[in-house]
DNA sequence: CTAGTTTGCCTAAAATCTTTAGGCAAATAC
DNA sequence: GTATTTGCCTAAAGATTTTAGGCAAACTAG
């Protein structure tokens, strides 16, 4: 009988492309089975476990959404590469969103700190470099996009903006030019101090 | 044999509970059963099935935290309204994180439009009332504000902010204020046109 | 208070998924 | 060409979901 030519990657990749089709919850070892045609233990000479084709579908949505924000970013600064990035963000969602749901998953923090998830706070960070926040404000930035980029994609890909004017990019379009200003603002507390207006100087 | 005295209400209740306990992907009709010391089938007679346990559960979660806003909120206005808003929201997933990741599930959307889920954003709206903004604009920021909130409290769910500083909570603070700031430029763009400057009058 | 009806929880069983153990044959290595 | 390793297999057990049918407890009459 001819040999499947199973691997780990292999499963990942066609696990990834799984989730895309039927949803990451769906994606379980037995689909994947049936997918290759095998039968269902010979994947576990591959993969511990479940839980480990999850993780690493996880992981290699990670590393496949930062290489495309990374290229989106390349060369841009200020408004132009947070615009870039949030672009790709979207982007990547819409067209993968099996792949969007498994980035999501809660990984165990040594794992997480091993991913790519790494490289997605560096990038934000780069950007926030074009705002010259102070550092206490660059931290909430940081999180205040992640949550936003986050959030609002997710609720979009949930339907929750679809049969509703206006469309989902031009809202999208809108919040990406409202940061921009928000972050701008931090940036230069020129004559509006919207803080405690104590220690000026 | 004495009876167990179920109903799709204690059901429901005791899921949410079980899910702040263990999560609400871990809410299995087994572990249902178990918790109230009956047999799996005995549940069938009070549910369809086990996609109903959790829609009703997301539905409860739902009222409740709208409930909880519609109280934060009331007698307040502007962005007092809005931190009331963002602090019900966000303290609600950190005592109830199995019930806060319920009421994220995808409804259909005929559920959805009888659900909670319209009084949530009718506050949203009520909030932004406030703000004054022209209608294209009040829509693209009741979304922008349902991606915050939502996506930063589910990235603190997720522990990403664990271990590092400054706290959540600061950066929470941090961020109502800066969309606070975000939605009074926005509605009155006085000498700060931060779009296309046509059609100014 | 007893007879009839309804209701609630039960046993039984099938389908699907996860996971482990052990076997045989194909690929690889001298 | 033999020996070893590797890859997919069969078999089997445990868990969850769901349906079907049964028996006894709880209401509803007279």
């Amino acid at each position: 009988m001819a040999r499947a030519g199973l691997t780990p990657e292999r499963l990942t990749l066609a696990g990834a492309e799984l989730a895309d089709e039927v949803g990451f919850e769906q994606v379980t070892v037995s689909a994947l089975a049936r997918r290759f045609d095998v039968k269902v233990a010979s994947l576990y000479s591959h993969l511990k476990n479940s839980q480990e084709l999850k993780t690493r579908i996880a992981l290699f949505a990670l590393e496949e959404l930062a290489d495309r924000a990374s290229d989106a970013v390349a060369g841009r600064a200020g408004k132009d590469a947070l615009a870039a990035f949030a672009e790709a963000y979207r982007g990547y969602a819409r067209e993968h969103p099996g792949r969007y749901a498994a980035a999501r998953l809660r990984l165990d923090p040594e794992t997480a700190a091993a991913s790519a998830a790494v490289r997605h706070s560096q990038m934000t960070r780069a950007i926030l470099r074009g705002y010259d926040l102070p550092e206490p404000d660059q931290t909430h930035a940081v999180r205040m996009l992640g949550g936003v980029f986050h959030g609002y994609v997710s609720l979009e890909l949930a339907g929750s903006f679809d049969h509703s004017a206006p469309d989902a990019r031009e809202s999208w379009t809108w919040i990406v030019d409202s940061l921009d200003a928000l972050l701008r603002n931090r940036a230069a507390p020129h004559n509006r101090p919207s803080r405690k207006p104590r220690s000026t100087g």
